[in-house]
RNA sequence: UGCAGGGUGGAGCAGUCUGGUAGCUCGUCAGGCUCAUAACCUGAAGGUCCUUGGUUCAAAUCCAAGCCCUGCACCCA
């Protein structure tokens, strides 16, 4: 049994959790679920970040102290973790002391290997905005905008990470591992990037600036800033559990790719010798009805809302189903019900409910013996022997997209195995003939569908286990086996008819004709 | 400007890495079925796969150039 550690970024809680904060937990969930089904001992880690000057500054407008606000926007997070199903288990908050702990044992480490120096930063300080400017933050004629206040150039001591003498190190490390960062394109980005050469890295603010932070073990009169905390949870999180780290796989966003995890990460954990993940997974951006999803413009979707009304598996289903992992997406409604429609309502759910009606119209609802196989049934059989072969080599790949595209088509060819068996027609012929292959027939339909059933888990939990109750069926937990076609539903009492997806009516009226 | 992604039947997308009948959902048209969630099944119409050039027996797919769209470049999954 092989140890599979995987984690989501852990989301900074100075804003609500948004759809694409709900897509990259589903994802990790698939994939964590994917591998405890293959038999895996999987560890899914998933959490927030606490710290940091917009906490501080949001708690204070509020009139909270930090923590309070932490424990509030936390709190959504869990919510949300809930309401879709997520499978973490664990949930580590930057804030608490595991956490801490491990941070200044990194930090204490890599100070005392000399990995961090103290050094003096000069630049441009808008005390009004209580951070330093750049460059680029100037208008074009080269006075600073109005929104900055007074802008003053000052000398800032902090502390400083040793990057740059590890970049040859890394750029050897990628090129020995081209499959470090998937999709590949990512990969090449950051080769790209580290052609030009590295910053040290500043790691710590000054606590005038900022309180609300995990102080330097080596000097407390700093806390550390942003990656040295946030990126270590990885490994506080499982600090007491021997055999965990390394990861097998970081998912993240798109945009926290390069630098943080792609570069500073593997070079801090190579500086404090600790084992390097095996690799990152980044994803790509929703946008909704073609525009950019952002907390800014407040073009964002409350992924409560369509969980509520749809359940979370449409939700988890539409996500999986729609983006290719890697590239960016648009959500829309329309998309959104399309989907649902045509996949769960009206070609799974369909399938389980006239499957459903006649075994209990013409069986008792009791599963018969299939007898021997006829064109039909070796036709689906033989998708079905594709399907299974096929299916888990693009989840390994993370081509969900196309394992559910193939996975719905075995699902489309048991329903149009019902057309050419016609078992409503069967059923009500008295000749022995007609009963054996009506048998066969329902038999067979209720087969595919456990089988199908057995490919749709990790991405609709919910729903499987509630076609696994409406056929009688406790599936294996050896997954191989649950996927061989047989006859382990035989005699199996059948649930009375159920809509397991409402099916969405259109709200909209048809087009005029021109 | 820099970096990235994309341009495929009426709409939205997949396929491009690993060249070889262009696939899916919606829509349209015709037919079938009536077990089922106005569902399901079958068939049809509809495509210069952005352009040009190259490699090849063969290019949506590889190479080169160009055109157009989008995102990022402050915060963001």
């Amino acid at each position: 049994m092989d140890n599979f550690y995987i984690t989501t970024a852990i989301d900074y809680v100075n804003g609500s959790p948004h759809l694409g904060h709900a897509y990259e937990k589903v994802l990790t969930d698939v994939i964590a679920r994917i591998r405890r089904m293959m038999g895996d001992r999987v560890h899914f880690l998933t959490g927030v970040d606490e710290h940091g000057q917009k906490v501080q500054q949001s708690a204070r407008k509020r009139g909270i102290a930090p923590q309070q606000f932490c424990d509030e926007v936390s709190a959504e997070f869990r919510a949300m973790l809930t309401k879709l199903n997520v499978s973490n288990d664990d949930f580590i908050r930057t804030t608490e002391e595991r956490h801490k702990r491990v941070v200044r044992d990194i930090l204490q480490r890599l100070f005392d290997k000399g990995e961090i120096y103290k050094a003096e930063y000069q630049g441009y300080y808008s005390t009004r905005q209580e951070q330093f400017l750049q460059e680029k933050d100037r208008n074009p004629d080269g006075t600073w905008p109005e929104i900055f206040g007074d802008v003053m150039e000052i000398t800032e001591t902090n502390y400083f990470f040793k990057l740059r003498q590890y970049q040859d190190w890394l750029v050897q490390f990628l090129t020995e591992n081209e499959n470090f960062v998937f999709p590949k394109f990512r990969q090449k980005q950051v080769l790209e990037f580290l052609k030009e050469p590295l910053n040290d890295l500043c790691i710590s603010r000054p606590k005038e600036r900022l309180e609300w932070g995990i102080p330097l073990p080596f000097d407390e009169n700093f806390v550390t800033y942003v990656w040295f905390d946030a990126l270590v949870n990885y490994v506080s999180a499982v600090a007491d559990q021997p055999g965990v780290w390394p990861a097998n796989w970081h998912v993240i966003g798109k945009d926290i790719l390069v630098p943080p995890h792609a570069v500073y990460w593997p070079i801090m954990l190579q500086a404090a010798g600790l084992p390097l993940p095996k690799g990152i997974i980044a994803h790509g951006w929703w946008s909704f009805k073609g525009a950019k999803m952002s907390k800014s413009t407040g073009n964002v979707i409350a992924p409560a809302a369509f969980v509520d009304e749809f359940g979370a598996d449409a939700l988890r289903y539409f996500f999986l189903r729609e983006m290719s992992v890697g590239q960016d997406s648009d959500f829309t409604d329309l998309q959104f019900k399309a989907r649902y429609n045509a996949d769960l309502a009206n070609n799974l759910g369909n399938l389980l409910n006239r499957t459903l009606n006649m075994s209990n119209r013409f069986t008792a609802g009791v599963v018969p013996a299939a007898g021997a196989d006829g064109e039909p049934e070796t036709e689906l059989r033989a998708l079905w022997e594709q399907t299974r072969a096929e299916v888990p080599q693009l989840w390994n790949g993370f081509q969900f997209h196309l394992a559910l595209e193939r996975t719905i088509a075995f699902v489309t060819a048991t329903n149009a195995y019902i057309e050419k068996r016609a078992p409503w027609k069967l059923g009500k012929s008295a000749n022995p003939a007609d009963q054996a292959l009506l048998g066969t027939s329902l038999a067979t339909m209720a087969e595919a569908l456990r089988l199908a059933a057995a490919l749709l888990r990790p991405f609709i939990p919910d729903s499987v286990a509630k076609i696994h109750a409406a056929l009688g069926h406790t599936p294996s937990a050896d997954w191989a086996q649950e996927c061989a076609w047989g006859g382990c539903l035989q005699g199996a009492k059948l649930a009375p008819s159920l809509v397991l997806f409402p099916r969405i009516q259109s709200e909209e009226k048809p087009p005029a004709k021109p």
